[in-house]
DNA sequence: AGCACGCCGACT
DNA sequence: GTCGGCGTGCTC
């Protein structure tokens, strides 16, 4: 038997492959290929690698090579399709291949005994013939779809269903108007259509927050009872995540929903993509590999020549322009689907004129009064969690400053705690100054907490109940706290940007909306969008009660501000208009999508370290057509005592970013420079 | 990234 | 006398 060189793709930063032995053995005769995994000495580690190619000879000098260890034959060569996918990632965001393909792969099937995915394969191929046995008995293949679609769902499933090659559409509908039953119908006719044709079809449901949309999940099980659905997403035990990424792997799972995460499952049948709120900042990866689930799904379905629909009530600026200029195909949907529910109507607070005492303006406080009398339930949302988002004393001005951060110390006062929000550092609430030793240091400001205490001063009989990343840091206790909402266990519901996602509460008649306006003065070019965005969403959380209560939901928005041109577009929930002029912005601003960025990141002890590196990797390479701005701390310059500065690169051309970017990375490597670095294509949070 | 080796400070 | 700090170098 002849000597096999495997040339294998490794889970570390270094921007090559590795080239092993392999040496099949008797009782083992398997012939690798690409796409399988393999065990491989490391160092002095063991790991597990992926097959990229397989030859009969070595660049290497022989005496380094050493032999694979095992290969994972029992597993399904990934497809060069998948192999592709993962090749673009990698090259796209400027990472080594095997970065984006091992973690994209349970960590059970790279590192798990052999006997561990037999028993996993066992186990799916079992629940794959119960499956097949229920259809079977069914002895029909119609699916539980049953809502009857109103004109402008029909014309979207049409559209969607008839989509013989690659189109991406841009499902643009109002919260209400049935986006889920679009998508679910559309899954169907496309299943039949290529059941008729007698092949098999994986659809691909990507959706934020797992844990966020437990309703959707139950909706695709309850309409495809037939169908083998699984879900991926970072929660799943390992156990399941192995098994569920195999039934993807061996086609035996026939709908896949799952997190960004899902976007790289490997589906050997796939032909439909679904990205539900699409605009959602979860889809982008915010550390390792920076990766946009989104924009992957798009090039993954072009790769397959299959239909991608992003759904959304405020789609992102991005996707809007696609669907601007024709690239999209855009679907709208303008009317709420239950005919009876209404829009709520959306009214602003001015805060000049209505003081607010505690936060709290006394016109939102007469409707919170109001509902309490009908029964029915009220929302606050205030995107600030803590009680206070900084401590001062009026003596000597000394204010609540990390030490390891250039941030605020968070108060929170049920734990009598100061918490540093971005490094997690936690002091007990001083008795008086540090400085000064004055006993009378004051809370500035106010998070959900403090709100919740005061309102529970104004309403003792009420039921208050606060979601925040605080209040539900134990596992499940937000699905504990949803639930008893939708049991009417609460009056008042005060949340931060949790309580704005996927749950309809049928009780719900007054949303309010406490303190947005920071975010229209941000730095960041994208708050406005992602507040617009946010208040829609958390707006429409009420108004689907309007049926059951009978009363017109209403939405609140304190504001000083309210003549600004958000609210007035968030008054009449006019997105286009919104859009339209936020593009427009963009556009003379020379900001993205009218330009592309990419962003250099570097950490030190010191900001000079920092900076002086990035002054030199600027001017590293020539870069025609592309503006490197100059190197720049970032807003919070230190966190966990880490100094941190950013280089901005644009283009108006992807390609020729594109181009410079793989030299430059190599430049960089090569420069052998001691600090961390890394690089953000497209990045969001700049 | 790991993981080793290697040379200088406060402790069982 | 050692434990351990993180600089430097390597991984087929």
């Amino acid at each position: 038997m002849h000597n096999t060189i495997l040339q294998i793709a490794l889970d570390t930063p270094l921007d090559t492959t590795f080239d092993y032995r392999y040496v099949a053995s008797t009782e083992n005769s398997a012939q690798p290929q690409i796409g399988q995994f393999v065990r491989v000495p490391f160092g002095k580690r063991e790991v597990a690698g992926l097959i990229v190619g397989v030859n009969k000879t070595s660049d290497v000098d022989p005496q380094k090579i050493r032999d694979v260890i095992e290969l994972r034959h029992q597993i399904t060569a990934l497809s060069s399709h998948w192999m592709q996918l993962c090749e673009f990632a990698a090259e796209y965001y400027q990472r080594p291949l095997g970065e984006v393909a091992l973690p994209a792969v349970p960590k059970a099937l790279r590192d798990a005994k052999v006997g561990a995915i037999d028993r996993a394969m066992k186990k799916i191929a079992a629940l794959a013939k119960t499956k097949e046995a229920e259809t079977i008995a069914g002895a029909e293949t119609a699916q539980h779809v049953t809502h009857t679609l109103n004109e402008q769902q029909q014309q979207a499933v049409d559209a969607i269903a008839a989509t013989t090659a690659y189109a991406c559409h841009l499902l643009f509908g109002i919260t209400g108007s049935g986006k889920t039953q679009v998508y679910l119908q559309a899954a169907k006719a496309l299943l039949e259509k290529t059941k008729a044709r007698g092949e098999h079809a994986q659809i691909l449901i990507l959706v934020p927050e797992i844990n966020l949309t437990p309703q959707l999940e139950d909706q695709v099980r309850a309409s495809f009872p037939r169908l083998n659905v699984v879900s991926l997403h970072s929660q799943l035990s390992e156990g399941e995540r192995l098994r569920h990424w195999l039934a993807a792997h061996e086609g035996q799972a026939d709908i896949v929903l799952g997190t960004r995460l899902a976007v790289l499952a490997s589906m050997p049948h796939l032909k439909l993509i679904i990205v539900d709120e699409e605009h959602d900042s979860s889809y982008k990866q915010q550390e390792g590999l920076r990766y946009s689930a989104r924009d992957l799904a798009i090039w993954r379905a072009r790769q397959l020549a299959i239909p991608v629909v992003l759904g959304s009530a405020t789609p992102s600026i991005e996707s809007w322009q696609h669907a601007e200029t024709g690239r999209y195909k855009r679907l709208t949907l303008t009317q709420r689907a239950a005919a009876q529910a209404t829009l709520p109507r959306v009214g602003l607070i001015d805060m000049e004129r209505d003081k607010a005492v505690e936060g709290l303006c006394p016109s939102l406080l007469s409707a919170l009064r109001e509902r309490l009398a009908r029964g029915e339930q009220s929302l606050l949302f205030l995107n600030r969690r803590g009680y206070a988002p900084v401590m001062h004393c009026d003596a000597c001005g000394w204010i609540s400053n990390c030490r390891r951060c250039t941030a605020f110390m968070v108060l929170h006062k049920p734990e009598r705690r100061l918490r540093c929000h971005h490094c997690s550092l936690e002091l007990r609430v001083p008795q008086s100054c540090p400085t000064c030793g004055n006993v009378d240091i004051q809370p500035l400001g106010r998070g959900t907490q403090r709100v919740e205490e005061h309102l529970q001063t104004l309403f003792p009989e009420a039921r208050i109940l606060r979601i925040d990343a605080d209040s539900t840091r134990r596992k499940g206790s937000a699905q504990e706290a949803f639930e008893s909402v939708h049991r009417g266990d609460v009056d008042i519901l005060l949340g931060t940007q949790m309580v704005a996602k996927g749950h309809d509460f049928k009780r719900l008649t007054l949303v309010g909306v406490i303190n947005p306006d920071t975010a229209l003065f941000s730095q960041d070019y994208r708050a406005s969008e992602r507040l617009f965005a946010q208040l829609m969403q958390v707006a429409g959380r009420a108004g689907r009660a309007a049926s059951e209560v009978g009363s017109v939901s209403e939405v609140l928005v304190q504001t000083r501000y309210p003549q600004h041109p958000l609210y007035r577009a968030l008054m009449n929930q006019d997105y286009t208009g919104f859009a339209t002029s936020v593009l427009e912005e963009r556009h003379s601003a020379g900001l993205p999508p009218f330009v592309f960025q990419a962003l250099l990141r570097a950490e030190a002890k010191t900001v000079d370290k920092a900076l002086e590196f990035l002054t030199t990797a600027k001017t590293l390479l020539d870069h025609e057509g592309i503006i490197i701005n100059d190197p720049v701390p970032m807003t919070i310059t230190r966190v966990a005592g880490v100094e941190r500065a950013q280089l901005l690169l644009e283009s108006t051309s992807r390609t020729v970013l594109q181009a410079f970017l793989k030299p430059w990375m190599q430049a960089l490597r090569e420069s052998k420079s001691r600090l961390r670095w890394s690089l953000e294509v497209d990045p969001v949070d700049i």
